[in-house]
RNA sequence: GGAAGUUUAGCUCAGUUGGUAGAGCAUCUGCCUUACAAGCAGGCGGUCAUAGGUUCGAGUCCUAUAACUUCCACCA
């Protein structure tokens, strides 16, 4: 029997627990069930988790639970992503250190040290949430076994000629030291001046103005554009002009990139003060200038500036060309410029000797797969197909900082020639390890690169690091495609992407076939969810010990696919509302099935159209859950639910009560429906709410099932052959039941009021007939009279006594 | 500048392939009914953003407009 209340913190920890020691969610090796996979998102190790994450986490597990249901044999592996320059930064935080502060296997000891703190913490939140993957054996991104694969990913695709090595222009962070990628690049406004400034043409007193608002790179002025079409400013061709203040000359150049109605019109270009300044370089091989160093100070160019922040010497620089007076005049502007979405700093673009894997020249099929996989909801594919048209840089991997995977590379010291490591000798340190064979020149020194990894050249393999776990094999397509990528909109251009490259490039596969894409959670004002707002009063941790790990879940699944949501406590009082219900309801229909066994029986009319409303239910609950749209599925499980307790209960509870009245059979009647249809609105209920379906089904089904949990038993299916005339009917039956109440409540008496008769006129009355002891006991009416006619009902006078049964 | 999304009751949102506008919350009127007052019954409340179009019929399809949101591009 269940207890009359529920408790959710005994009752949730008591399941979890079970779980985990009985290895309930473990995948069947072996088993010849259909196998559905999962690339479940390894969350990055770089602080907190918010309520985003984990709704977002708790619908894969809808999912995950589903499958499971379905009879499938769910893959659901678990990983953390533990490297890279997120680490890095969250443990420079917590150190108050920056890497470069510290020698570099001190730092990476700190990190591992770090992580495996924070993962933890990630571990019992994940477990508390009533998370159904295998927590048991999680990857790593950082650990060896990872290392390896990705090691042998990098050689292969240098085989294949998809990655080179050189030394191009590529993004670069003064405040993080390192390369970035595009997909790293997040845009904000930022408050500046545009600057008109006085270039004077050699040799004369005139000058032209050229519009700049990063006079600081002046001293990179490689040369001067203009459109070839600018009548005004032809007679500038083939002459000179002065940078000013640095004094030097450049030439002018014709370009069709330069605005005619910008600025002046006039552009001057610097290696490299923006993307259009790197397309230049290139097409007008212009020679490479560096203002700055690695860490965002000016170099020996900027002269008596050398050593100045970038900021610093922009404004000495004007101040200095305010004095020369070659300053004109200045705007105040809010331009969107490039940052670094790790730190927050504007991006700058250095060259330097940079690893890169090849994605321009592949556009095509990387837009193509986009095209192939299946998006969900189908709108996300627009942003993929956006950001592969967009593409404007190679994927740079490489990163100049510590706690990554490294290169398995080397350098000759004497030819300089690149070494790569042997495949069956990785993983590879190659600051420690050294190659086995002496270089083609003969020379047996070596150096090794420094760099190390972008944590999306490793992430962007989870399927082969989760297959891993499970085959031993490596860089491997067993499981590939996998069925489902889910993750959130923003990892769309980014982890999504990179892992079709990956796939595309390895085996000339789809990755996965489907994508379920989710929504953001925003705060109540439709503003981001800061990770740094993660530890306010509605921390995942909170959420869950004030609510229940049900209630959240019931919150997170509610939520519209691929649509973002506002944060709102008042939304969790409709899921304490449900688990409440489900109890109580649970709790009455089950005290009326005690010792009973289901059998086949015959049934009454409105048993049997229970029956065929489970069925319809039973087959829109699947339609919607095969395209993830679990919110709409489950809303309309609640609806048939609070329907059932509302309406079916009340009809049949005096036919439960009283078998000695109403027949033996009647009663027989209501208990195999209620059996069947309680069982399976659990059952279908148990991928959102796990702990209390697990609690009820425990409590009586699960022997009568043979089952040592609701979760890893299957959906209840009671046929597909859907009588929509019985239901019809049996809603009209609901109908007759409604306008009774309806005239109790109007005149304001109680519902178990007796009343002398109710004349029911309908074209149906055959079938209400076969329904008549139900009615009657529901709306605790004396007498039915019946006509033919058009649906009516008239309820007769409200009467003193109870009425004679029978 | 390009793309996507949103606009439905006071609030938060559902609304499958076109066929009489839905739920929860709020509010109001009742009801302690042998599971549940964290409940039950009932009521009030909507020119479905605007303007056109297709259709016997449009919240749903098409075209334009407006407002808001997001992604991308621009960054001289």
């Amino acid at each position: 029997m269940l207890e009359k209340k529920y408790n959710f913190s005994i009752n949730e920890k008591k399941w979890q627990d079970y779980w985990f020691e009985n290895d309930i969610y473990k995948f069947e090796e072996g088993s010849n069930k259909k196998v559905y996979s999962i690339d479940t998102p390894p969350p990055t190790v770089n602080g907190k988790i918010h309520m985003g994450h984990l709704s977002s986490y708790m619908h894969i597990e809808t999912v995950a639970r589903h499958h499971r249901m379905l009879g499938e044999n769910v893959y659901f592996p678990f990983g953390f992503d533990d490297n890279g320059l997120p680490t890095e930064r969250y443990v420079e935080k917590v150190i108050k250190k920056k890497a470069y502060e510290l020698p570099r296997e001190t730092f990476v000891n700190i990190c591992l040290d770090e992580t495996k703190k924070l993962e933890d913490e990630f571990f019992d939140l994940y477990k508390s949430a009533g998370f159904s993957c295998n927590l048991k054996t999680h990857y790593s991104s950082i650990a060896p076994r990872t290392q390896k694969i990705s090691q042998h990913s990098f050689l292969e695709l240098y085989k294949k000629g998809k990655i080179y090595h050189a030394e191009a222009p590529a993004l670069w962070c003064t405040e993080c030291r390192t390369a970035c990628a595009q997909s790293e690049l997040e845009d904000k406004d930022i408050e500046s001046t545009f600057n008109y400034l006085k270039f004077y043409i050699s040799g004369t007193d005139e000058y032209v103005v050229v519009a700049t608002t990063r006079p600081e790179m002046l001293c990179g002025v490689v040369c001067v554009f203009i459109n070839p079409n600018d009548e005004k400013n032809k007679h500038l061709l083939n002459k000179k002009l002065i940078v000013p203040h640095f004094g030097f000359e450049v030439e002018v150049l014709t370009d069709e990139l330069v605005d005619l109605e910008k600025g002046s019109g006039i552009v001057m270009c610097c290696t490299f003060g923006d993307n259009v300044d790197k397309e230049w370089q290139r097409k007008h091989n212009l020679p490479i200038k560096e203002c700055f160093t690695a860490d965002g100070k000016m170099t020996a160019l900027a002269k008596e500036f050398e050593g100045m922040s970038i900021l610093g010497c922009r404004k000495c620089v004007l101040d200095k060309l305010k004095e020369e007076d070659l300053l004109i005049k200045q705007e105040s502007i809010t331009h969107a410029v490039s940052t670094h979405d790790r730190c927050g700093t504007p991006i700058e673009i250095a060259v330097k000797k940079q690893w890169f894997i090849d994605v321009l020249s592949h556009k095509d099929e990387l837009y193509k797969a986009g095209m192939d996989c299946n998006w969900y909801p189908k709108t996300m594919r627009a942003r993929y197909l956006n950001w592969v048209e967009n593409l404007s840089w190679n994927w740079c991997i490489s990163r100049q900082r510590y706690f990554g995977i490294p290169f398995p590379v080397w350098f000759c010291k004497n030819c300089g020639k690149l070494k790569m490591a042997e495949a069956e000798d990785l993983p590879v340190d190659p600051l420690k390890d050294m190659p086995k064979t002496p270089c083609e020149c003969g020379c047996n020194e070596f150096v090794g690169e420094t760099d190390v990894m972008d944590t999306w050249a490793t992430s962007s393999l989870t399927p082969q690091i989760s297959t891993d776990m499970r085959t031993g094999l490596g860089l491997d397509d067993t499981m590939i495609p996998m069925n489902l990528r889910p993750n959130a909109h923003d990892n769309i251009r980014v982890w999504d992407f990179y892992t079709i490259v990956k796939s595309l490039y390895h085996f000339n596969k789809l990755p996965w076939s489907d994508l379920m894409i989710s929504g953001y959670v925003t705060s109540p004002d439709g503003s981001k969810l800061a990770k740094s707002k993660a530890n306010s009063a509605n921390s995942p941790q909170d959420i869950i010990k004030t609510y229940s790990a049900d209630v959240t879940r019931y919150w997170a699944n509610n939520m519209t696919l691929g649509k973002d949501t506002a944060f709102s406590l008042v939304e969790f009082d409709n899921g304490k509302k449900l688990v409440n219900k489900l109890w109580n309801a649970s709790k009455f229909v089950l005290s009326f099935l005690e010792g009973y066994t289901p059998k086949e029986c015959e049934l009454e009319i409105m048993d049997k159209w229970l029956i065929e409303k489970y069925k319809d239910l039973h087959d829109r609950y699947m339609k919607y859950l095969a395209k993830y749209e679990i919110a709409l599925a489950l809303n309309e499980l609640e609806k048939f639910f609070w329907s059932f307790c509302d309406n079916y209960v009340e009809l049949v509870k005096r036919r439960l009560y009283n078998p000695d009245v109403y027949g033996e059979g009647a009663c027989e009647s209501a208990k195999y429906a209620c059996y069947h249809v309680l069982l399976g609105m659990l059952k279908m209920f148990s991928p959102v709410i796990p702990h209390i379906t697990e609690e009820i089904y425990m409590s009586y089904f699960a022997e009568l099932e043979g089952k040592k949990s609701i979760h890893i038993s299957r959906y209840l299916d009671l046929g597909n052959d859907i009588d929509k005339d019985l239901i019809a009917k049996g809603d009209k039956v609901l109908d007759i039941v409604a306008l009774v109440r309806q005239f109790k409540s109007e005149n304001k008496v109680s519902l178990k009021t007796f009343i002398e008769d109710i004349t029911i006129t309908s074209e149906i009355n055959d079938f209400i007939k076969l329904a008549e002891v139900d009615i009657k006991a529901v709306s605790s009416a004396y007498e039915i009279k019946y006509n033919d006619g058009e649906f009516n009902v008239v309820v007769g006078k409200v009467v003193e006594e109870e009425p004679i049964t029978e």
